[in-house]
DNA sequence: ATTAGCACTCACAGTGTTTGTCTGCTAATG
DNA sequence: CATTAGCAGACAAACACTGTGAGTGCTAAT
């Protein structure tokens, strides 16, 4: 783990390369650096340097006499000792706070909100994944008579609305006994974890303890946890990448593009490699091309916790992202984000 | 208009040519029609035709010496006169029939699974737009108490659940008082169009005629209604159209992939754009390449309406499209919504 | 340890060559 | 007069060849 340092200079040459493929996109020289960064050594010292850096897989050469790229490892030095984090503006932050201020309390849509405000302040490709189920603690249903045969049902956990369906009904029940099953569900889950409560209510379960409109509520919970439990994934903004991905591999470009997105279509996968590769840690986490996931090997993902725990946010962007800035943009959204859903409980007193 | 019809032999000609190149994507030679097709004359005959049809404007050449290619007005006479309909096979028809079992009593939803289905079913881009505001009628609305100062308002239209949402309220009202306010709101919209009680609703409105908790769920309804008006279009599978662009225009395909994909990105334009081509058709209305949207050049839509009136769905595909395949499955799965819609009213006695 | 200088490497863009396919035209044919 | 055979010409596609310039590695001098 422990790397040996690298001396100064290489350290600061190391920090220019970075720094400027980043901004232009293209393999820095031996001259460029001193002409950008008035070095008093002359490019041959800096040919050294970079000999050892390159030595020691920090940075590469696309070909034998170009100048030179990061590796991934370099990428990963930099973003773990030489980043300058920059800050967002007065303006983005105020963008952000303003952009919450119309928010219902529909978890799923404070959550789709996110991921679109996550693509627009740092201009990648944003996703946003909800708490786990089973993290997630059921804080009553509501059930409300709409119709003759039909009811409606609310889940309403910690954070707010997770879900809500129609509850056709076999036959015609008054308002106090649908509040009756309203009651007797609240009464025996109340506090559970949603997973559980999805398990009981889509498995075999207890069918001979309930009459049978409460059976058929808690059908309908189950099938509308169950859903959510597949739809666990907001991604917006993959448009962003495609022209990343033309100016990386101009001719198979596309093929890759669609790679990504068939990844990232079944969400749930993609999910669980980032939460894998987030190791549970809480704060910001940055995976430099390393997410075991088909097409990913050239994009890196920032990512950010929030409460609660097990529900994280982020960007996914090309290796030469601008780091601190999606740094920042991640971990600054994922606290309004936090703020806001711990804010809005929605309790029964 | 009426075009002087073809001569029999340049008819098959041109079917040959269009069969073929939707099949195998090359320019078709004069040797390739006799080889696949036995007709009983020399290429230079089919030579001389090919060439009166190019004259017409059916065909083309990439260059000089190549072999055919159809012109759009060549598509469009296939599609008119030549195209043989290919039946969805039983298989797929109860698919699509099973699809639609499990479904639930929301409009956006159903709509919602039909792209996904049109996409599956076809393997082109597919898209649902829903029925005009202006051609739905309100069913009636539905508010219940949820909790002390919270209210659910569900907006019910004659096709089933349009939207729903949360109203604060300032005070905590009686479920009674409740009840007398969605009695106030029914009393005075039931039947009106959707899109007119989104202006009374929006609008500076009649404030002073009703008490504060009135105004408070009909601003609510008004959010919603808003919202539904913007988010009208469905558009699934768009990656499909990744690989056609690929190999239509190999070195632009990802700019003009990112051109589509922001032009569809507000789909409200779109929405306007084919309802505007299809002319108040009610049926099948195929368009090739005649959109007049950025980046529709070079691909074809073919829709298909559903009642109520002034909803429609179909597929976006390259010029080279299987017509008769999808053509087939949009009216077929258009019917099968249509049917769903209607038979779902979700009515209060 | 640093530097100047030089030979070397290689992407890139431009140019030429070859090959094979398919056309248009013309003159012959029934 | 419609049809055909035969031939010359067009041109994409694949490939090799070349010059240019940016950038390196190495070596010998400081």
């Amino acid at each position: 783990m422990k790397e040996r340092p690298l001396p100064d200079r290489q350290r600061l040459i190391l920090k220019e390369i970075v720094d400027r493929y980043i901004r232009l996109r293209e393999p820095v020289s031996s001259r460029m650096i001193l002409e950008d960064y008035g070095l008093s050594v002359s490019s041959a010292t800096v040919r050294n340097d970079m000999n050892d850096l390159e030595a020691s897989g920090y940075i590469e050469k696309p070909y034998s006499s170009s100048g030179r790229i990061p590796t991934k490892k370099g990428y990963r030095f930099f973003v773990d000792w030489l980043l300058d984090l920059s800050e967002l503006t007065r303006e983005e932050r105020l963008e952000i706070v303003e952009a919450y201020e119309t928010r219902c309390l529909d978890v799923s849509e404070t959550i789709h909100q996110t991921a679109f405000l996550l693509e627009n302040i740092t201009g990648y490709a944003a996703f946003v994944i909800p708490p786990r189920l089973e993290e997630t603690r059921l804080e009553r249903v509501v059930l409300l008579k709409m119709a003759e045969c039909l009811a409606f049902l609310v889940i309403i956990s910690e954070i707010g609305v997770v879900e809500h369906g129609l509850v056709p009904l076999e036959e015609e029940l008054s308002e106090e006994e649908i509040r009756g099953i309203m009651e007797t569900i609240n009464r025996s889950l109340r506090g559970a974890n949603l997973e559980d409560v999805r398990m009981l209510a889509t498995g075999e379960g207890p069918e001979g303890w309930y009459e049978r409109p409460v059976r058929q509520a808690f059908l309908v919970l189950g099938h509308l946890l169950e859903r959510r439990k597949e739809r666990r994934v907001y991604i917006e903004g993959l448009l962003n990448l495609a022209a990343d991905l033309q100016e990386m591999i101009p001719d198979k470009a596309m093929e890759r593009f669609t790679r990504l997105g068939r990844a990232l279509r079944d969400g749930a996968t993609f999910a669980e490699a980032v939460d894998a590769a987030r190791k549970g840690k809480d704060g910001i986490v940055v995976n430099v091309g390393d997410l075991p996931l088909p097409g990913f090997e050239e994009f890196s993902v920032v990512s950010c916790g929030y409460r609660p725990h097990s529900g994280f946010l982020g960007v996914i962007a090309p290796l030469w992202m601008d780091y601190g800035r999606a740094m920042s943009a991640t971990s600054y959204i994922a606290n309004r984000l936090e703020t806001i859903l711990l804010r809005s409980c929605v309790r029964s007193e």
